[in-house]
DNA sequence: CCAAATGCAAGAGCACTGCTCTCGATTCTT
DNA sequence: AAGAATCGAGAGCAGTGCTCTTGCATTTGG
């Protein structure tokens, strides 16, 4: 009934205990993946017998979902963290920057970006608090593409008409965000976005297997021309 | 002992015993996706006992990849009916046809899509009789691309350098292919591959929920862009 | 044409999973 | 100090993949 820190000794271990789990957790996600999560090994692994772990986690999706929501927050840190460091640089490098990011950390998490951005878990629906962290990265683009149209360095012109409901939908993402990002942008900055997560993919899931070998300078040539293409259109 | 048709009536019954099985588990698929794909499960609904079926498929993971190779011929068909049935129309058309099929496959077909194109089921490795019908798809784009090509109606010119590695990667598909597609047009292809796979995971896997509302919409449009890109360069 | 070899379905069983419930023991609150 | 809340352990249920044995049916060879 205390959500608050220092309470009982009892309260402290509790929080140590629920951490603990969850390192274990993402230990074995790591090593085996998401679908090998399995509590009853994660028990053994914290020294106690099943049934205490759900006294922390009162189930196997509950303790998914935490998991979940850190991976989140470890690749929407990392992106914002190559957004900041390039603040003076121009947008094409900018986005260089976060989408090398963003691939170093899934090649570094392999299981991680499956659960994120590979197909949802089945049965499982992700729970409300995990879409403020799982939007971090997409925030991050579009800070990068606001900035950008903000210095005029961005082409904003609009060739292709965006359809009425789409172009609803994108406002909705102007006033949620209170950016400035003409229709054109947005539509860009999502095929930007679709690329990045589609040739991430692509390489991690093995469709590349023997017909990509450098896969660094692969990706390299891909986000060069995907970078250009963002900031200047076609 | 006999891999030809037409035996006995015993090699018969297996045929169709085996192809059952399949059909069953092929709808277990659709209905709840393949980490709840059940050997026992399908065996209940093709009334027998679970020993039973593995003396047609020896594990789970064979029945599964049965329907990998079987989904990835599906959506190869579709992807190449569209090439065929837009031979005369230009490179964008015709890419946006199949990537529009292609989309409207992964719809109706879920969990067949994530198999194929979401995270890799763990400890699975995909066995190299799935390497055929994978390529199906892609084969369908270098096919439009190389028709294009011929046709001189894509821009082939190179701005930005192709590194040595990946041009020798490039020179491969050439060759494995017979197709003559410049180190540019590769590049574009495969980022309009990706992007097409991006877009379509970001819909399915729920990622534009609450954002996008008019998916149909949202795709044309964005699939717009990306075939005049793909055809024009930037 | 009958006997031996083979193919097959069924059942039991092993080790594992998520999860629930009960039962003492410890800890916190009053 | 008494009562209430919390905790770890254990047993148990229903499910999973997979193996092995057993008895019956079919196919094949002499």
């Amino acid at each position: 009934m205390m959500a608050s820190t220092a309470q009982g000794a009892r309260a402290l271990a509790r929080a140590q205990i629920t951490h603990d789990i969850k390192a274990i957790g993402r230990q074995h996600l790591a090593d085996y993946g998401a679908a090998a999560l399995s509590l009853r090994a994660v028990a053994r692994d914290a020294g106690m017998v099943s049934s205490a772990v759900y006294r922390y986690y009162p189930s196997r999706d509950n303790l998914l979902t935490a998991l979940i929501v850190d991976a989140y927050d470890a690749v929407g840190a990392v992106a914002e963290e190559a957004l900041h460091a390039t603040r003076r640089r121009s947008p094409s490098s900018r986005w260089v920057a976060i989408a090398t990011n963003f691939r170093a950390w899934a090649r570094a998490n392999q299981h991680e970006y499956a659960l994120l951005y590979g197909s949802p878990v089945p049965g499982y629906a992700a729970p409300s608090d995990t879409i403020s962290p799982a939007s971090r990265v997409p925030v991050a683009l579009l800070t990068l593409l606001a900035d950008g149209v903000e210095r005029g360095e961005i082409h904003t012109a609009t060739e292709i008409p965006t359809p009425r409901t789409v172009h609803a939908d994108f406002a909705a993402v102007r006033s949620a965000t209170a950016m400035d990002l003409p229709d054109a942008v947005l539509s860009r900055g999502l095929i930007a976005w679709a690329q990045l997560l589609g040739t991430v993919g692509l390489e991690l899931f093995g469709h590349l297997h023997n017909v990509i070998h450098d896969d660094d300078a692969f990706f390299q040539l891909q986000l060069q021309r995907m970078s250009t293409y963002l900031v200047a259109g076609e």
